[in-house]
DNA sequence: TGAATTAATTTAACATGTTAAGTATACTGC
DNA sequence: GCAGTATACTTAACATGTTAAATTAATTCA
């Protein structure tokens, strides 16, 4: 048996990582918004799909990957689906007929009038939760490590 | 900062949400890892069962559920593999036959030996990229926001 | 004690994540 | 004008996420 501890384990705890601290706080995020939007029928990454396109209007597939934070084989079968449920519409580019173009349905945009305040409501009870100064400090050094991060 | 507000907009733009900043930060920091681990053959998923079976020694999957921040039905499959892969040995808990537990078998514990190094280079190579303050500051809030969102 | 409840784990079903490969169209330079 | 390359998706294959239900064993308490 093991003693319990590990002064000189090879590895320290993996508990206190910060991709570990990241990945328990956006579930502990989530975890409020995902039984509304089941409510609503949605899923997180549906929801966050049909809210890019409002956002920014008829949009082609790439620039719809980029905003709703999805890889592109998932956006493709998250459209196919919005499609059929008849959410969003596609239609072809003229210019380039390798493009396609998405945008909401008045179904689309009904759900967009239904969720939209909800989410609104969460975010305040998440950022009241630690208070705006804390909120607004978690949100500057995450920006300015994701874009550091991302320089290499 | 942003002046591109959009102040009437039913909802604003979500890009710079908790929950987005949440997922953008944990996929850059991944990003990092993941080829690593996949160059000994293992998924984010499996190296977090491993190091878990390590630091706790012989563990039930409950326990290695939270410690592994999985989900059962996850740390069912999950276990399924690395138990074919001769990775982890199951053995019955004698005093509660609903209980499984387990440990590392010798090319478990190898694998400890060889990937374990590398992850601490990367975690070392993420933390000087913000300098040490700021991360410890994020990590800081990170642990205060799961703690006050989980108590309700 | 034995029916009802709770706990630990697994199975099922469907959605998404991840990497690689495929397909069709556009572009580029010669 | 066309061979080679790049771009915009899509498909494929496997792994994990998520919720609900099933299974089996422990516990409770009338």
């Amino acid at each position: 048996m093991d003693t319990k501890i590990k002064k000189y384990s090879l590895i320290r705890s993996f508990k206190d990582s910060l991709p570990t601290q990241l990945l328990q706080a956006r579930e502990a995020a989530m975890s409020r918004f995902r039984p509304m939007l089941r409510r609503h029928g949605l899923t997180e990454q549906r929801w966050r799909v049909i809210r890019a396109i409002h956002e920014h209007g008829e949009i082609d597939a790439s620039e719809l990957a980029r905003r709703s934070f999805l890889l592109s084989p998932s956006l493709t079968r998250i459209l196919k689906y919005l499609e059929i449920e008849n959410i969003v519409l596609r239609s072809g580019d003229t210019n380039d007929l390798r493009r396609s173009v998405f945008f909401l349905t008045d179904k689309g945009r009904k759900i967009i009038t239904d969720v939209a305040p909800e989410t609104e409501n969460l975010y305040e009870e998440i950022e009241s939760l630690l208070g705006t100064e804390k909120f607004q400090q978690i949100l500057t050094l995450l920006k300015e490590f994701s874009i550091k991060i991302n320089k290499e």
